[in-house]
Formats: structure tokens, C-alpha cells, sequence
DNA sequence: AGCACGCCGACT
DNA sequence: GTCGGCGTGCTC
């Protein structure tokens, strides 16, 4: 229905479920609207302003009431285009969530100074501002990888293990320089390119590196770290025409850089690629989202492939590649050689081991990776070693921080003044092996050498290439120029043998990533594993035990070779949404409801693939009628995730 | 979420 | 009579 008006269809800046959809509005005869605008506009009465984004103007509506004005043009800025919003709906309809709430993820807030400076340079609109960028004569970047991902191409890439050097002498993972390279490769086609890291030190790294090939207004770093006024002038840089790398956490993936050649997805293993708010995507999926959207080519790329990468490399939707001149060092198991060895040392290291530490000692330093982080033991007297619990309730006591007080898990109270109910002792340690006592043990072992401690609340990021031993929990391991003389893995089979449905895949990518940080003739060890996790180990193959794993989950009906969606909220509404979607068909099923700490209850149903759209569409028209219900406090709303494994750990109870 | 509309109890 | 309690429902 055309008609003479000027209208503009508008998607609110809301979380409501309900006000997640396009809205018309007229558009005032003196406004100059363009696609993409961030604009304020009346809703429901006069003086009670939303702030949204006009996606499309248009002539006609369908909306049959009365069209109000839009009040405001917030400024001139196409923030939002067109393909930015397609992803966001899809993205969003995937998750039974809104497209706003995946907007919020992936525009950062706005800074008007910055804005105006930016709009102001005319770099927005034209292409020649940033002049032409060509690769230097002598090309370094292309050593890794001999070609591109091309258009629409999916690949599963491998890294390379070991250390290099940036051009100004900081310590490099390789693995990361070839990230670089391949993202400055793809730009050299003049093409843009997306480079998803897991964290900031990812980010950094390959920054670095980037930092020593191209100009930097050729770059792009999008991440939470950064001052939020930069982030914003970095994502209006990749609004601009001309190509561009873009570099960032899992924010980056949604990036609307034009001409968009690849997205690389940087060790997708990593948990810090799972988005914490809502609609909690996945820097995978919003990756693969765009691969089949926008014809994008899309590379997995870590040192050894995630258990997702691994079952899309055999269904023959992924193309394995891997980088040149990459060698694995030597892994040695200790178990696996002859019987049980003497342990030698208070650190009771087998006597083997011992011996080969003491020698890395005399030419650099050594990386001693302890199973510490990510997730959090719970808490024992220091004194007599008894389990603490909570005075209140009896729960599990916890410590958010090294220097915090204990809180109870089950009823939230904070212990101010914890006494042991054994021995009347008032200091509690964490229970198990922690770092403090390997850092203690390997000091008393090796006298003579410094021991350098490095976990998530003290982050040490690189150490000099000089005898030390240096203790990090997984996933805090400093880097050293040329790599270590040595490293070696405790606590395997904790790490391995824990009761959760990801402890193969964080443990292989917590010791790859260990192993990729040892000098190329440095060797690596591990003191506690044995059986076919150890012979992996040692022929650097995960592909027998990953494929294993998946038969596995087949059979148990586990994801990925399903899908999933978790519901926690109050008994009646999970309930009801467990009914209606588990009688969608007799292929879906569901777990629990298992009862939750704050007297709600947890469902985890299970779904086909070929069933996810129905499942899914049900779940958010659920979301939908219960947010329009009778009034909701925060408590009693129903939380909804997607495909998030994590859900099934909760439910056994962690 | 806000904000308006609507339908029953205490009040100058 | 009517002022205002907050339970419901809608937002171009």
C-alpha cells in the first residue's frame, strides 16, 4: 500500500521482547533520513522518547492506526546498515532472543565528540581518503599459508606451534603471527577481514605483529579493553569503504566492514567465545551465520581443532588446511615409560623429569601449567584439610577473589568471620593441589632458581629468556622470546577426569596451547596421564579421541551432534514451555527439571538439527506471551539459552 | 519498561 | 459524588 507519506521503519533500542520489531513512524518533511540513523521517537504518548535506528524508508506501511513523527534525528551517522541488521534478526531468531539485544553486542555506545570529529574528516563517505594501500615489496606475511580461503569457503585451519618476535622484539606466539599474516594477506586482495580473538591478549599479539606490516588506519581493534570512546571511533572505522582489518574479542564478528573477504575465528575452543548476555551467542555460529548470508569465507584457526571444527571437518563442511613450517616439539608422557619411576623432589616430579627440568634450567626458562582456573574448587580448613561449608544453609563456600571473603554458593551469605567446625582454625586454602603449594614445592626442589607465579588474578604476561621456573594456571601462561626450554603439564588426569561434558576439549586446548609456547627443540612433559589421552598426547593427533568423543555423544544424545536450549526460571512457566515444545514432535525430549538454588528449577531440552527452527520459533513466541503476562519480578522471568553445553554441567550439578 | 486506561474503596 | 489504588495491556 504505497502511498505520498515519507515513512521510516524503525527497530527500537529495547530488550523487550515486545518491542523488538520494526515500528513505522512519519518522517518530518524538513528531516533528511538516511538508512542506518540512529533516530528518538515517540512511543505511546508524546513525551516519552526511545531511541532507535531506521532501518529502510519507504512510501507505504502497514501498520492501519495512526503514524506518529519521528521526534528527533539523533545524528547523521549510518550506524546500523542494512546486512548488520539482517545478521542481528538471524542471530537473534537462531537464539529465541531480539535482534536489539544483539544490536547492543555489536554497535558500541556512542561518543559524541568522537562522532562529530569523525564525520567532520569526511572519511565516512569516501573511499580515496585512506589513499590505496598496496603490500610492500618485500612481502613477509605469506609464510605461513600458501593460499587464501576464497569466497564462501569454510575452512579449519591449524596453526603453527612456537615463538617468534614482532618487529619492535616482543615475544609472539607463531600461532598468532599467522593469524596476522593471513589477515594482512587477505587485505592485500583488497578485501576486509575479521579477526575474532578469544581476549585481549589475543588481540594485542596479533596487533603487534599487524602494527609492523600495515598502516594503522588500516586497522580496526574492537574490544571491551580499550577506552569505550576508541572502540567507537574503531567501529566507525569500519563503516568506511576502504578495506580493513578488523581485530577484536567476540564483539568483533558482527563488525559491517565492507567488501568483507574472511573472518577468522581464533581458537573457537576458547569460552571466552561464548557471548554472557543475552541472546548468548557464540563467535562460531555468528561466524558461520555470515558465511552463508553474505558469502564470506570463514576459518576456524588454532593450533589443533575444537570438537565443533572437528565434527564439521568430517561431515565434509569444513575444508582442513594447515599453516607451513609448523613443527609440534617433542611431547612426552611419563607414565607411559617404563613402571612407575622413583619421584624424585619434594615436588614429587618422576626422577626423569626432574632430571630433564634441571637441565632446560641451565639455557631459559621453564613453564610448569597447573589446573587451577576457570573453575573454582571449593574451600578446606588450612589447617586440618576438612571440607568448609556454609554456617547458614551447609552449602559450598566460595571465594570470588584470593582476597575476598568465603560466600555460600546456595544462599549467597558472606562468611566474615569463617571458623573451622573440626579444628576451630580460621584460615581456609582451596581445596586440592592449588598453585601456591606447586610454587612452594618446585622452589623447595630447585633452590638455586627463581619461580615466577603467574595466575588470573596476577597475569604476568611475558618473562626474559633466562633460567626460571614459571608456574601458570591454564590459559595464564606468560610468553618468552624463542619460547621455553621446557614445559611441563601437572595434574592431567584432574583436568581431564572432571565431571563436566567439555573436559576433553578445554583439556587438549589448554596443553596445546602450553605446548605451543615451547622452543622449538624445547621439549614438553606430562606427569599424570596415561591411556589413549596420553598417546594423543605424545603423536600430537586429537583426531581419533575427538571423533571418538562425538560417536560418543551420538549415542548419549549430547551436543554437538544435537541441539539444546536450557530453561531456568520458576516451576510453572518451565513447565509450560517444556510441554508445548516437547509435544512439537517425539524427537524432542528434555532432562530435569532439576530445582535451582534460588527456587526456581533448570530443563535442558534436547532437539534435532532438523527441528531447530520449529523449537526455536515455539521458544521465543513463549518468551514473547510471557513477558506480556501478569508482571514479572527479575527472579521469576524465565531465562532461555541456546546451544550452550555448559547448560547439561549445571544441570548434573556442577 | 513506562505509561494510559479502567474499574472498585475511602474521603472532603 | 470523585480522588486514586494499582491490575492489564499496548506501544507505529
Amino acid at each position: 500500500m504505497s502511498d505520498s507519506r515519507r515513512i521510516a521503519r524503525v527497530v527500537l533500542d529495547s530488550r523487550l521482547p515486545q518491542l523488538s520489531r520494526p515500528f513505522d513512524y512519519l518522517i518530518p518533511p524538513d528531516m533528511d533520513l538516511r538508512e542506518g540513523v540512529r533516530v528518538r521517537v515517540p512511543l505511546r504518548s508524546a513525551k516519552r522518547l526511545a531511541e532507535g535506528y531506521v532501518l529502510e524508508c519507504t512510501s507505504g506501511s502497514e501498520h492501519s492506526g495512526k503514524l506518529a513523527e519521528i521526534a528527533e534525528l539523533v545524528s547523521p551517522v549510518p550506524v546500523l546498515p542494512r546486512n548488520l541488521w539482517d545478521l542481528a534478526s538471524a542471530v537473534a531468531s537462531r537464539s529465541a532472543g531480539n535482534a536489539a539485544d544483539v544490536l547492543r553486542l555489536a554497535i558500541p555506545k556512542r561518543y559524541v565528540k568522537t562522532e562529530k570529529s569523525w564525520w567532520q574528516d569526511g572519511a565516512a563517505l569516501n573511499p580515496s581518503d585512506r589513499g590505496t594501500w598496496g603490500p610492500p615489496e618485500s612481502a613477509t606475511y605469506g609464510r605461513y599459508s600458501a593460499e587464501l580461503p576464497r569466497a564462501g569457503a569454510r575452512t579449519s585451519f591449524s596453526l603453527p606451534y612456537g615463538m617468534s618476535t614482532s618487529s619492535d622484539n616482543i615475544a609472539i606466539p607463531r600461532s598468532r603471527e599467522a593469524v596476522a599474516h593471513l589477515g594482512v594477506q587477505t587485505l592485500a586482495e583488497g578485501e576486509s577481514v575479521i579477526v575474532v580473538c578469544p581476549d585481549w591478549r589475543d588481540v594485542e599479539q596479533c596487533w603487534s605483529v599487524l602494527r609492523g606490516l600495515v598502516p594503522e588506519d588500516r586497522v580496526a581493534l574492537l574490544a571491551g579493553d580499550q577506552p569505550p570512546a576508541q572502540r567507537y571511533a574503531h567501529y566507525l572505522r569500519t563503516l568506511e569503504p576502504s578495506p580493513v582489518i578488523v581485530l577484536g574479542a567476540r564483539h568483533a564478528v558482527y563488525a559491517p566492514a565492507h567488501n568483507l573477504g574472511l573472518i577468522i575465528v581464533v581458537d573457537d575452543a576458547d569460552a571466552a567465545h561464548r557471548e554472557p548476555l543475552a541472546p548468548y551467542p557464540h563467535s562460531r555460529d555468528v561466524a558461520l551465520l555470515r558465511n552463508t548470508m553474505e558469502d564470506v569465507a570463514v576459518c576456524f584457526a588454532s593450533v589443533t581443532p575444537s570438537l565443533a571444527v572437528r565434527r564439521w571437518t568430517d561431515m565434509g563442511y569444513l575444508q582442513e588446511r594447515s599453516a607451513h613450517g609448523s613443527s609440534r616439539p617433542r611431547v612426552i608422557p611419563t607414565s607411559l615409560s617404563i613402571g612407575h619411576e622413583a619421584m624424585a623432589s619434594p615436588a614429587r616430579l618422576p626422577s626423569s623429569v626432574y632430571q630433564a627440568a634441571k637441565i632446560a634450567l641451565e639455557s631459559g626458562p621453564v613453564l610448569v601449567q597447573v589446573f587451577r582456573s576457570g573453575f573454582s574448587p571449593g574451600l578446606s580448613c588450612a589447617q586440618c584439610t576438612s571440607k568448609a561449608f556454609c554456617h547458614h544453609c551447609g552449602g559450598p563456600l566460595r571465594k570470588p577473589s584470593a582476597s575476598a571473603n568465603p560466600s555460600c554458593l546456595w544462599c549467597g551469605v558472606v562468611d566474615t568471620r569463617w571458623s573451622c567446625p573440626e579444628c576451630s582454625g580460621t584460615r581456609l586454602q582451596p581445596r586440592g593441589q592449588g598453585i601456591g603449594r606447586t610454587v612452594s614445592d618446585l622452589g623447595k626442589s630447585f633452590p638455586s632458581v627463581p619461580v615466577i607465579r603467574s595466575d588470573g588474578e596476577n597475569r604476568v604476561v611475558s618473562v626474559p629468556q633466562s633460567p626460571a621456573l614459571v608456574v601458570a594456571t591454564r590459559g595464564s601462561e606468560p610468553v618468552t622470546a624463542g619460547g621455553y626450554a621446557m614445559v611441563l603439564l601437572l595434574d592431567g588426569a584432574a583436568m581431564l577426569q572432571r565431571d563436566s561434558l567439555g573436559a576433553l576439549e578445554e583439556s587438549v586446548h589448554a596443553w596445546e596451547h602450553a605446548v605451543s609456547y615451547a622452543a622449538d627443540h624445547g621439549a614438553c612433559y606430562v606427569t599424570d596421564l596415561d591411556g589413549p589421552p596420553a598417546m594423543a598426547l605424545a603423536a600430537g593427533s586429537w583426531t581419533q579421541l575427538m571423533r571418538h568423543e562425538l560417536s560418543q555423544r551420538t549415542a548419549l544424545k549430547l551436543p554437538p551432534t544435537l541441539r539444546i536450549a536450557s530453561l531456568t526460571g520458576p516451576s510453572e512457566n518451565v513447565e509450560a514451555i517444556r510441554h508445548a515444545v516437547t509435544s512439537l514432535s517425539p524427537q524432542v525430549d528434555s532432562l530435569g527439571p532439576v530445582s535451582t538454588h534460588d527456587g526456581g528449577v533448570l530443563t535442558v531440552l534436547r532437539f534435532p538439527y532438523t527441528l531447530g527452527e520449529a523449537v526455536v520459533k515455539e521458544l521465543a513466541s513463549w518468551r514473547h506471551k510471557l513477558a506480556s503476562g501478569p508482571r514479572r519480578t527479575a527472579i521469576e522471568r524465565v531465562k532461555i539459552v541456546v546451544d550452550d553445553p555448559q547448560a547439561l554441567d549445571t544441570l548434573a550439578g556442577e
